[in-house]
DNA sequence: GGCTAAAGTGTCATGAAGTGACACTTGTCG
DNA sequence: CGACAAGTGTCACTTCATGACACTTTAGCC
């Protein structure tokens, strides 16, 4: 769930002005998520319990669901700061690029920067979501109902980088959602061996290629005339 | 006991020779999904209870569960007939088409048939659909997942048409996705009004001419030389 | 017809997710 | 300090989901 956004410097090294209770709330939320991905890689999602994760901070369940609203919830805290990168970093592309071509580049950009480590997360977290997300149903289904939450204010940012209105224009609808099925259909790929990608960046890229260059394959069965 | 059967039925001889058991079971499975839903239409997905599901039908909750893996499952239903009509509508459509254009037309084709009550399903209930799954958030994510699920098979039947293998090449991966990723823009495109759409065939068949015209859009800030 | 094996179902028990109510503790501020 | 509010624990409860076991019905066979 989205925090109540305090203070947002990770750059102060000193104790945080802003109060106490504040700290404390910030410092269990961490906690969790943390413990919450070390049992998840331990026994996998559906494996673990609300209950253990809330044990291992020492809290109980009950404050747990006080913190994040579902055990899918806890996971997908990753989805949420991934996404809220992207839309940042499509912002920061320069303003002639093409709409496509724009969000290629903030995607790809940010998956790089996820299997390096920058942007303050973990790689091997990262690593650890991918793996989570195939095997369990539950946290799949989760994961696309936060994407596809969070379409529409992709949608938004297309449709302002394309100077038009997403409630009178299709474009910047039908834009996003095949944006993020090609992001999809990227991490997919990863698992599909045979297609040769190492990386989800490698991936993407891949995918918003062939998007950019269109989709409309002749079939098989036509004649040439 | 509980032999209270709600529609006795003629114990005349019957005209199905597959055999009673099967008869009555598939009999239980329909009298389930009809009571679900016209449940679900009166209080809501959130607010019906599987037990009352059950009850509705004179059964066990223990039972439901032995028809369907979960309440989203009962739902569901329709998108898997859906989905299967789909899949056949494609398989029909001429072989020199190219894949998106047959796709769309294929969608299309059981989107107007769903509208007009043909395929067997009643249109009330596709339209009971809709809304259920907009209201619910847990309906939503297993929408979402059914999809993602039966987008493996789509990438197949794709490939097929392209005469390529969804294993090496990535194309029909990306079709897929995008293909699903553009009706579920046309169904979300219906709620946001100032577009347009008064039927979901309508908003598809846009969303698939699109597609189909490429979606790298110019940026506004794009400077015509 | 009667017997048997299996399919289908009900009942009971259990586990885990999620929520509401209320009291207790602790940080915040005057 | 004292009042107030935020955060938390505990308890009770509902709902989804599953396992175990016994009972009933059906199918198939003699």
């Amino acid at each position: 769930m989205t925090a109540t956004a305090p203070e947002a410097h990770p750059a102060g090294p000193g104790p945080h002005p802003a109060g106490r209770r504040e700290r404390k709330k910030q410092r269990t939320r961490e906690a969790l998520v943390d413990a919450a991905f070390r049992l998840f890689a331990e026994k996998g999602f559906d494996g673990t319990t609300v209950e253990e994760i809330a044990d291992a901070v020492d809290v109980s369940s009950r404050t747990f669901f006080r913190y994040f609203a579902s055990k899918e919830d806890v996971a997908l805290t990753f989805q949420e700061e991934q996404h809220a990168a992207m839309l940042s970093a499509l912002t920061d592309r320069p303003a002639d690029e093409p709409v496509l071509t724009a969000v290629r580049r903030a995607v790809v950009g940010i998956a790089v920067a996820c299997e390096r480590g920058d942007l303050g997360f973990d790689p091997d977290r990262f690593e650890c979501m991918m793996t989570l997300t195939a095997d369990s149903d539950n946290l799949m289904a989760g994961s696309l109902e936060h994407a596809q939450k969070k379409q529409a204010i992709l949608t938004r940012a297309i449709a302002a980088r394309m100077g038009t209105d997403p409630a009178t224009d299709l474009r910047p609808h039908v834009v996003a959602s095949s944006v993020i099925a090609a992001f999809h259909a990227a991490a997919d790929a990863l698992t599909t061996d045979g297609l040769g990608f190492e990386r989800l960046s490698d991936a993407v890229d891949a995918a918003f290629e062939l998007l950019e260059a269109g989709l409309n394959y002749p079939s098989e069965g036509a004649r040439p005339e």
